[in-house]
RNA sequence: GGGCUCAUAGCUCAGAUGGUUAGAGCGCACGCCUGAUAAGCGUGAGGUGGGUGGUUCGAAUCCACCUGAGCCCA
C-alpha cells in the first residue's frame, strides 16, 4: 500500500503563481459586467455616510506615481469604511480649466493662435482636457479604484460652472471682491500677461545705476539707491532700506551719503570717489518714514523698510515702484503707496506722464540716465549681467506692469480671523502639524488675486459701462449669468454679447446708461476646485465631507481655497478632517525628475507586477511623511505579496473537504490560542485603519502571517491535518481555525489588495456573496489575553528547544527535527504551564518525542527512539507493533484502520 | 531668506509620558527539509540611533546649532 495516498495533503485551490498582469484586467471586467460597485452602493443605501471628497487631479497628462499614491490611499479609506458599514460613495473628479492646458494647446497651435477666436481656443482646451480625463480614468480604474466612474465631476461641467458662479455671487454680495492694480509679468511684444509657467529665465545685461535721493530736510544729505531698471524710476513711490542692515553716513566733500556700511568701499570705487570718511552709522530701522525727494520730479517720498533688500550688491537701498515689481507691490500695499504703472500694453509710457510720456521704456533708460547725470543725481553706472525673465513665445525680455486685477479680500468681514478659528476648532488635521502649517499660511497670506489674463477658465462675470467706464460686479447679474452658464456652459460668455448676458433692462448703476462691454479675465482655477463642495457635495446631499485627502502641498492649494470659499459661503469649512500625504522620492531621498532618471511610472509597475503589488507598496509606507520608491523597493513588495499569497493558498488548500456549516464541537488549546491571536489582529488592524495607519495594518498582518501562522501555527498543524483521520476532532478543530483565519485575512486585506482577495474569494468554495467587496468587516472580539500570555511563554520555551535542535543539526546528530527526542527541564511557574500541555509538547516542537522534567532550565537533544513511521515520518517505538501495517506507528495504523481506503 | 516636515540595521517599519545589552519582518549568510516545492523550517551576522554641543544620575526619546532631503512661500 502506498501510504502517502492515505494522507490528507492540501489541494491546490489557489494557484501559487499570481499572474496579476493577466488576472487583474479580467477581474475588472467581471466587476464591470456584474456591476459590483453599484451593488455595493445599494447595499449601503441608508447607512450612515462617510464622505471622502475627491480632490480633482489636473487633466493634462498620464497619471504619475504621486497621483497613484493619492488615489490608492483614498480607495483604501473608502473600501474600509464601506466594509465597516458606512455608505461611502466616491465621486472622482478632474480639474479641467487653467493655464497648463491652455499652454499645451498654444504650443500645438503655434503662431496660428494669434488669429484664433477665444471660443475656438477654448474648444481645443476642452477637447484636450477631455482626452486626458479619458486616459486618466482608465488608468485609475486599472489601479483598482472603485468609484462612480460613469458619473464623475469635471470643473468644466455646465452644472459645475454654474455652482462656481453661485459661490462667486455670494462672495461678491458679501462685499469681498475688489479691483485694483497689481503688477504682473507682461510681454510688450505680444502685449499679453504671462504666468510664471510661461516665463523663461536667461542672462541679460542691464544698465545698473547708482542714484542720489536727497533727504527732504537736508539738501546735503542723500541716500544712494541702486537699480537695474532705470525706466521704473518715473513710477517710484518710496525708497526701501533693510531694517536689519547697518547703514553708514559717508562724508563726500560737503555731502553726506547714506548706504549700507558693508558696501561703502565698492560703491566709492564705482563712483570714482577716492576721498571719503565714514562719519556715523545707523540701523536701517531709524530711517523709516523719513522723507526724501525724487531726483526726476522732486516729489516727496518716504523711506520704507523691506527685508528683501540685500547687500550682496548695490547699495543696500532700492527705489520702490509698486506698479512694476512683485516685491515693490507688497511693500506698496504695506505702506499704502500708490500702485502706479504709467506703461501701456506696448511698453510705452502713457502720454500724460510728465517728461517721458509716449516714450518707449527701452529708449527711456538712456534718457533717464542722461537726465540724472545732468541734474547731478547719478554717481555711477555700469553694465550688470543677471538672469532676467523672458517671454516663452517671442523670447524678448518681460516687464512687470500693474494692470487691473480682481481680488478677494481676506480680512473683510473678519474672514481671516474666522478662518483661523475654524482651522483650530472645527477641523481635525492629520498629521497634527498640518494645523500649524495651514494656520500660519492663512495668517500671513495676502489678498487672493483671482483674475488671470487667459482664455481657458471661468470668465469673471464683469461688465464695463461704455458710457461712464464703471465696472459692474453685481451679485444679481452674476446669478443671472449663472443661469445661462448652467444651460450653456462658460462658453456663453464668449458666444453672446453683453446685452444678452445681462438681465433684461439692466442699467448702469452709476450713469443709468445700458450699453456694456464684457471683460475677458478668467478666474484663478483655485476658485473652480475650491467650489467643489458646492458643485459636487451639496447637490448629492454629501455636504459637508468627512475627509479631504491630498498631498501636503494642498495646504496652500485646495484645502486652502476650499476653506476660504466655504467660510464665505457657509461660515464653516467644507470638511471635518483633512489627511495629508507626503511626496514620493527615490531610494536616495531625492525627488523624482526626468533628468535624474529616477522616475518610476505606476503604469510600468502595474504592467510588470500588477496593481496589487503597487497597492501593497502604498500600504507599506508611512505616507504621512515623504515615501521612497525604486525598482528594488517594488521588488521587495513582490516578495511580500508572494508570502501572503502562499499562506492563503496553504490555508485554503487544507480546507478542500471542510464544510463551515457543520459544527466543530471542541477546539484544541493551541487552536483557541490561534483564534485569540486572530481576534487581537482584527482589533489592532481595525484601530490602524481607523487611524489611517495603513503601514501598521501591513506590518501587523504580515507579521501575523509569517511569524504566527507560517513559522509557528501552520507548521505545527501539518501533522494533524495530514496524518490524523479526515473527520477527527483534531483535524476538524484545525480546519475550523484555518477557515476563520483565511476568511478574516481576506477581509482585512481587501481594501489593500482588492484584486487578489477577490480572486481567492471567488475561487474558494466558501463564498456567501458575489464579491469580497460586498462583505462586512469581521466581528470585533476581545482576545483571550490570558491564553495569549500563557502561549507566549510556551513559545519562548519553543525558541530554546529550536536553538538546541539547531546545534545538534550542526553537529550532524539530526537532520529533520522529527529525528530528535528532546529532554526538557524547566522550573517554577513555567513548569506548570508547560506541564498543562505536556502531551502536545512534542508536536509543538515538531519533534518525535519530548520528555518533561522539573529542574533548572535545560534542553538536551538525542536521536529519537524507535523506527520512522512510513506514513507520518515520526519516530516511534510503536512502529512494528501492528501486524497488518508493520511500517506504521500506532496512531497511523489506527487511522488507516478507521478510514476506508 | 522665511514657515512646516523628515533623518533608527541593506529595505520597510516599531519603539506613550527620557531608565536594564535599541526591536520586528524582509533581504543576506549558513544549515535542514523535499508530503505548502519557482514552496516550507531553523540558526546567525547586520545599527557610532544624520552630526556636534547641552540639560539630566541617565536621551533614539528634551533643548540648541549644523548637515542632508522634501513641501509651501519669498
Amino acid at each position: 500500500m502506498e501510504y502517502k495516498n492515505t494522507l490528507n495533503l492540501p489541494v491546490e485551490i489557489v494557484p501559487m503563481k499570481a499572474n496579476l498582469t493577466e488576472k487583474e484586467p479580467k477581474i475588472l471586467e467581471n466587476w464591470e459586467k456584474s456591476k459590483i460597485y453599484e451593488k455595493i452602493r445599494s447595499k449601503r443605501l441608508g447607512a450612515p455616510k462617510y464622505v471622502l471628497h475627491d480632490g480633482p487631479p489636473y487633466a493634462n497628462g498620464s497619471i504619475h506615481i504621486g497621483t497613484a499614491l493619492n488615489k490608492v490611499l483614498k480607495d483604501v479609506v473608502v473600501r474600509y469604511k464601506t466594509m465597516r458599514g458606512y455608505d461611502s460613495p466616491y465621486i472622482p473628479g478632474w480639474d479641467t480649466h487653467g493655464l497648463p492646458i491652455e499652454h499645451k494647446v498654444a504650443l500645438e497651435l503655434g503662431e496660428k493662435i494669434k488669429s484664433m477666436k477665444r471660443i475656438d481656443i477654448r474648444k481645443m482646451c476642452a477637447d484636450y482636457a477631455m482626452k486626458y480625463v479619458g486616459i486618466q480614468k482608465e488608468q485609475f480604474k486599472r489601479l483598482g479604484i472603485f468609484g462612480e466612474w460613469d458619473n464623475p465631476y469635471l470643473t468644466m461641467d455646465k452644472s459645475y460652472e454654474k455652482a462656481i458662479y453661485d459661490v462667486f455671487a455670494d462672495v461678491v454680495e458679501k462685499g469681498m471682491v475688489y479691483r485694483e492694480n497689481k503688477p504682473v509679468m507682461w510681454c510688450p511684444v505680444d502685449h499679453t500677461a504671462l504666468a510664471e509657467a510661461e516665463v523663461e529665465y536667461k542672462d541679460d545685461i542691464s544698465k545698473s545705476i547708482y542714484v542720489k535721493f536727497q533727504f527732504k530736510d537736508d539738501p546735503k544729505k542723500f541716500v544712494i539707491i541702486w537699480t537695474t531698471t532705470p525706466w521704473t524710476l518715473p513710477a517710484n513711490r518710496a525708497v526701501a532700506l533693510n531694517a536689519n542692515v547697518v547703514y553708514a553716513e559717508v562724508k563726500v566733500k560737503d555731502e553726506t551719503w547714506v548706504m549700507a556700511k558693508s558696501l561703502v568701499q565698492s560703491v566709492m570705487e564705482k563712483a570714482g570717489v577716492k576721498e571719503y570718511e565714514i562719519t556715523g552709522e545707523q540701523s536701517g530701522k531709524v530711517f523709516e518714514f523719513q522723507k526724501i525727494l525724487d531726483p526726476l520730479y522732486g516729489e516727496e517720498r518716504p523711506i520704507v523698510l523691506a527685508d528683501y533688500v540685500e547687500t550682496e550688491s548695490g547699495t543696500g537701498a532700492v527705489h520702490t515702484a509698486p506698479g512694476h515689481g512683485e516685491e515693490d507691490y507688497m511693500t506698496g500695499k504695506k505702506y499704502n503707496l500708490e500702485i502706479f504703472s504709467p506703461v501701456d500694453d506696448y511698453g510705452n509710457y502713457v502720454t500724460d506722464l510728465p517728461k517721458y510720456g509716449g516714450m518707449n521704456i527701452n529708449k527711456a533708460n538712456d534718457v533717464i540716465i542722461r537726465d540724472l547725470k545732468n541734474n547731478g543725481a547719478l554717481i555711477a553706472q555700469e553694465d550688470f549681467k543677471h538672469p532676467y525673465p523672458h517671454c516663452w513665445r517671442c523670447h524678448k525680455p518681460l516687464i512687470f506692469r500693474a494692470t487691473e486685477q480682481w481680488f478677494i479680500s481676506v480680512d473683510k468681514n473678519n474672514l481671516r480671523k474666522r478662518t483661523l478659528e475654524a482651522i483650530k476648532n472645527e477641523v481635525h488635521w492629520i498629521p497634527s502639524w498640518g494645523e500649524n502649517r495651514i494656520y500660519s499660511m492663512m495668517e500671513t497670506r495676502p489678498d487672493w488675486c483671482i483674475s488671470r489674463q487667459r482664455d481657458w477658465g471661468m470668465p469673471i462675470p464683469a461688465f464695463r459701462c461704455e458710457s461712464c467706464g464703471h465696472v459692474v460686479m453685481d451679485p444679481d447679474v452674476i446669478r443671472h449669468v449663472a443661469q445661462i452658464v448652467g444651460r450653456e456652459g462658460g462658453d456663453a460668455w464668449y458666444k453672446y454679447d453683453a446685452k444678452e448676458l445681462l438681465p433684461p433692462g439692466y442699467k448702469c448703476p452709476k450713469c443709468g446708461q445700458d450699453h456694456f462691454e464684457k471683460l475677458y479675465d478668467v478666474m484663478d482655477v483655485w476658485i473652480d476646485s475650491g467650489s467643489s463642495f458646492e458643485a459636487v457635495l451639496k447637490p448629492r446631499n454629501l455636504y459637508p465631507a468627512a475627509l479631504y485627502l491630498e498631498g501636503t502641498d494642498q495646504h496652500r492649494g485646495w484645502f486652502h481655497s476650499s476653506l476660504l470659499l466655504g467660510m464665505i459661503r457657509d461660515g464653516r469649512p467644507p470638511y471635518d478632517n483633512v489627511l495629508t500625504h507626503g511626496f514620493i522620492r527615490d531610494e536616495n531621498d531625492q525627488k523624482m525628475s526626468k533628468s535624474l532618471g529616477n522616475v518610476i511610472d505606476p503604469l510600468d509597475v502595474i504592467n510588470k507586477f500588477g496593481a496589487d503589488v503597487l497597492r501593497l507598496w502604498v500600504s507599506s509606507t508611512e505616507y504621512k511623511n515623504d515615501v521612497r520608491i525604486s525598482i528594488k523597493i517594488i521588488e521587495k513588495q513582490v516578495d511580500a505579496y508572494r508570502k501572503i499569497r502562499n499562506v492563503l493558498r496553504f490555508i485554503f488548500g487544507n480546507l478542500y473537504d471542510f464544510n463551515p456549516e457543520e459544527k466543530v464541537d471542541e477546539l484544541l488549546e493551541i487552536d483557541r490560542y490561534a483564534l485569540a491571536l486572530l481576534d487581537k489582529l482584527v482589533l489592532d488592524v481595525t484601530q490602524y485603519y481607523d487611524d489611517f495607519d495603513f503601514h501598521k495594518v501591513y506590518h501587523s498582518v504580515f507579521d501575523f502571517i509569517t511569524i504566527d501562522m507560517s513559522a509557528f501555527y501552520l507548521d505545527i498543524l501539518k501533522d494533524r491535518l495530514y496524518a490524523d483521520g479526515k473527520r477527527s476532532t483534531g483535524r476538524r478543530s484545525a480546519q475550523f481555525v484555518l477557515y476563520k483565519t483565511g476568511m478574516t485575512l481576506l477581509k482585512l486585506l481587501a481594501p489593500i489588495i482588492p484584486f487578489t482577495t477577490e480572486e481567492i474569494y471567488t475561487t474558494i468554495p466558501f463564498r456567501k456573496l458575489e464579491s469580497i467587496h460586498l462583505e462586512d468587516w469581521p466581528d470585533l472580539n476581545k482576545e483571550d489575553r490570558a491564553l495569549i500570555e500563557k502561549w507566549s511563554k510556551i513559545r519562548e520555551v519553543r525558541d530554546v528547544v529550536l536553538k538546541a535542535l539547531e546545534e545538534e543539526r550542526q553537529n550532524r546528530k539530526i537532520g529533520h527535527p522529527l529525528e530528535a527526542k528532546v529532554n526538557l527541564k524547566v522550573d517554577g511557574e513555567l513548569y506548570d504551564i508547560v506541564k498543562s500541555i505536556e502531551t502536545d509538547l512534542a508536536d509543538i516542537m515538531i519533534v518525535s518525542s519530548l520528555v518533561l522534567e522539573k529542574g533548572d532550565t535545560s534542553v538536551t537533544v538525542e536521536r529519537a527512539e524507535g523506527q520512522k513511521c512510513e506514513r507520518c515520518w515520526k519516530y516511534s517505538t510503536t512502529v512494528g507493533e501492528d501486524k497488518e501495517h508493520p511500517t506504521l506507528c500506532s496512531r497511523c495504523a489506527e487511522v488507516i484502520r478507521k478510514e476506508d481506503f
